[in-house]
RNA sequence: GCCCCGCUAGCUCAGUGGACAGAGCAGCUGCCUUCUAAGCAGUAGGUCGGGGGUUCGAAUCCCUCGCGGGGCACCA
């Protein structure tokens, strides 16, 4: 099914052409000055050397637009200005209505997408750096697989390295059980800190450390038996905090960095085959082409350090020719912070130059700035350590059952302990989710937790008030089939709305800009709280009550959907 | 020194070459015997960081400067 825009586009395409004397764009888009308008005559103008109004008034003659359009008229220096039918919105929109998947076609290439997202290390707390990681990357999986994609979750969980030579010592030295419960009851901070306080100050216990880490790296069986205790202790910490936050992330999803250290010698094999490595100081490498370090000279990624270790380089690389040759993968997503932007695109340039990244295949390097506190700094606790995610979900939920039980006093218990941490839960991700991802952002629960502006608690609500529409009186379910009949500015408005959800789940799943669905939401509530204002829907007469409950049914319907596609609930009931 | 990101209303943010730059909050003015007030309508508020340039047209593209943040070989 095309959506509105399409079909307009391709209308006009066809016209622009025609004049053209070969492919020329339409340049389609919403007006304020009609419904669409298409700017592409100015443009044109210049490479035809032609009055851009005369194009116009050209296109408009050729275009066959009678079905679609009401009106159709060249405006100002060759804008061509379009009116949509009534009647084409009430015949697109009786067919959305109808539409399980609310008139958004299933992606027509099915790729298979490797998310890379959230990577908690083990024994290390989970903090606001992980929030957006975590809910950016939720939403790209919910949103790809939504579209039909295969989406392959993998947390790519720190979980190898020199730290676990002191981590399985510490380990020892306070006892199994204890180690245990410390670090599955989610003092992840206190256990790691005590290690490193250790391992800072004792000499003895930095050799112990030393020495445990080349026996992990041996495969001595007593030492992965310890190591295998702390990835497992944090992994049930970290499903805990998952389920609080509500993402899709399951047990299963841990692929830690360990996962691809066998893997790593056929990477270095590889390499060495193809020309790519090099020794320099002692390390082996490869110099990307493209980048530079401080002196202005080649800039190597270290594949093998001096002494013979591995870093994460080595497991990058070894996880993008996993990912790409054993899984099958095109399209890589790799939700990380930005400092990390030049690591990775090293890492790209590598894989590529190794043959690992061909066309179609293609990473994506999904980046997102910092979450700052009121100050305008980055978020920390008033001792100045990283907040914990879990402390900061608490606090949001904790906040919104406070406003919840204010606001509605008449729900009972259970229901407001759900909205509420719907609610809380909610207006942390709609937070991260509806600024643009590369700017840093300021974290404050008073703006994310207001029914006002752009907030999930908004858009909650106003998806909770549409459905309340169809419980009041006493359960009956008002009928919602039948076509849809727009006439009122406010109908017309709420339809174009509506029939526009298609091109920007479309725009959001190649470009991952996840605060495009979400101004779509807020902009689509508030059309309909408009159109709610002014048009009569329950007290309606018959035909014009049974259409406009098609509207409000869709509506709820739209926002239930990319609240979803969002990772964020959408009560019945608030 | 090189590279990356950001700078838009008092505050928080939209706006990926087109018509008078848009929201929310805060401010001001209205609107609850009529499905919705956790709402709506209106009003006021701008050197789009500065300066050049490209273009019929620039918040948007290019150059340059400023401010803030980040990165630049064995941590991830």
């Amino acid at each position: 099914m095309a959506s509105l825009e399409q079909l307009l586009d391709q209308r006009l395409a066809a016209a622009f052409s025609a004049v053209a004397g070969g492919p020329a764009d339409p340049v389609l888009r919403r007006s304020q000055h009609a419904d669409f308008q298409a700017d592409g005559a100015l443009t044109l103008g210049r490479r035809l050397g032609r009055p851009p109004r005369d194009l116009a008034a050209e296109v408009v003659r050729r275009a066959r637009l009678e079905d679609l359009c009401a009106r159709v008229e060249v405006a100002g220096p060759g804008f061509i200005n379009l009116t949509v039918a009534d009647q084409a919105l009430g015949r697109l929109l009786s067919e959305v209505v109808e539409d399980v998947r609310l008139g958004v076609p299933q992606a027509a290439v099915r790729e298979t997408v490797v998310v890379d997202y959230s990577a908690p290390n083990v024994a290390k707390e989970m903090h606001v750096g992980h929030l957006r990681s975590t809910v950016i990357g939720d939403a790209a999986v919910r949103l790809l697989e939504w579209l039909g994609h295969r989406v392959i979750r993998a947390n790519h969980l720190g979980d190898w390295g020199t730290p676990f030579g002191m981590l399985i010592e510490h380990l020892l030295d306070i006892g199994e059980a204890e180690a245990a419960h410390e670090l599955s009851v989610g003092d992840l901070d206190s256990f790691y800190r005590a290690a490193r306080r250790k391992f800072d100050g004792d000499e003895g216990f930095r050799e112990r450390a030393r020495r445990r880490v080349v026996e992990l790296q041996r495969g001595d069986p007593t030492t992965r038996r310890l190591w295998r205790l702390l990835v497992e202790e944090s992994e049930r910490y970290f499903l805990a905090v998952y389920q609080r936050l509500g993402v899709r992330l399951t047990g299963d999803d841990f692929v830690g960095e360990s996962a691809y250290h066998d893997r790593i010698p056929e990477v270095l094999e590889d390499l060495e085959r193809q020309g790519l490595l090099r020794e320099s100081g002692g390390a082996r490498c490869v110099f990307p082409s493209g980048f530079t370090n401080r002196e202005g000279e080649p800039l190597p990624l270290i594949v093998q350090k001096a002494d013979g270790g591995f870093g994460y380089a080595a497991t990058d690389l070894a996880a993008i020719r996993h990912r790409t040759r054993d899984l099958g993968a095109t399209r890589l997503l790799y939700v990380v912070g930005l400092p990390q932007r030049q690591h990775l695109e090293m890492v790209f340039e590598v894989a590529r130059e190794a043959g690992w990244l061909q066309p179609p295949a293609r990473a994506e390097h999904v980046g997102f700035g910092s979450v700052l506190g009121p100050d305008g700094r980055m978020l920390r606790s008033r001792a100045g350590t990283p907040v914990k995610l879990i402390d900061l979900l608490d606090e949001a939920v904790a906040r919104a059952r406070t406003v919840v039980a204010e606001k509605n006093p008449s729900l009972e218990e259970a229901a407001r302990e759900e909205v509420a941490r719907a609610v809380g839960i909610g207006a942390v991700k709609y937070a991260d989710l509806s600024t643009d991802r590369v700017r840093d952002y300021v974290f404050d629960y008073g703006r994310m937790l207001s029914f006002d502006g752009n907030t999930a608690p908004y858009l909650q609500y106003a998806h909770a008030r549409i459905r309340s529409i169809f419980r009041r009186g006493g359960g009956e379910t008002p009928e919602v089939s039948g076509p849809v009949v727009v006439s009122e500015p406010a109908e017309r408005a709420l339809a174009i709305e509506l029939l526009g959800l298609a091109d920007v789940v479309d725009g959001v799943a190649e470009s991952l800009e996840f605060h495009r669905l979400a101004n779509y939401l807020y902009g689509l509530a508030t059309t309909f709280t408009t159109f709610y204002e002014r048009c009569p829907v329950l007290r309606a007469e018959a035909g014009t009550r049974r259409s406009r409950l098609a509207l409000c049914d869709l509506t709820a319907r739209t926002l239930a959907l990319g609240l979803g596609l969002l990772g964020i609930p959408a009560p019945d009931r608030m």
